[in-house]
DNA sequence: CTTATGACTTTCA
DNA sequence: CTGAAAGCCATAA
């Protein structure tokens, strides 16, 4: 089941199309758990090596769009570089990147 | 098995 | 409208 459930959640991530961004709320909930936006942060922190370089994990974010990692190994500037590499435009508020989820928005 | 924590969200005051 | 608290699901200890 929860084997079954990071499995949703990598197709849904992995269909993010490119210049687009899904907020953890959306992904949990086509993955079928609406209340589990937590467990989606979660799998994408502990993605394995090689996912993490297949799974735009950078295209999700929270519901304002605004990166709110705290976790070292994720650093925000890389998410951001990733972002633009993808074609979003991420800005920066008070510190804090975010990103445009009125035009930015992936929705399905 | 119980407790604590977390890349979040929603609701109450 | 803004701020704080609880809730939910899964993993780690």
């Amino acid at each position: 089941m929860t084997n079954d459930f990071y499995q949703k959640i990598y197709a849904l991530v992995g269909k993010i199309p490119k210049g687009k961004v899904a907020t953890y709320g959306q992904i949990a909930a086509l993955a079928g758990a609406p209340r589990s936006a937590r467990v989606v942060g979660w799998v994408l922190h502990i993605l394995t090596e090689p996912q993490a370089k297949k799974v735009p994990w950078q295209r999700v974010i929270n519901k304002e769009g605004i990166i709110s990692t705290t976790c070292e190994d994720h650093p925000r500037d890389l998410q951001k570089m990733l972002l633009e590499g993808d074609g979003v435009e991420v800005k920066e508020k008070n510190g804090c990147l975010w990103v445009d989820l009125e035009k930015y928005l992936w929705k399905p």
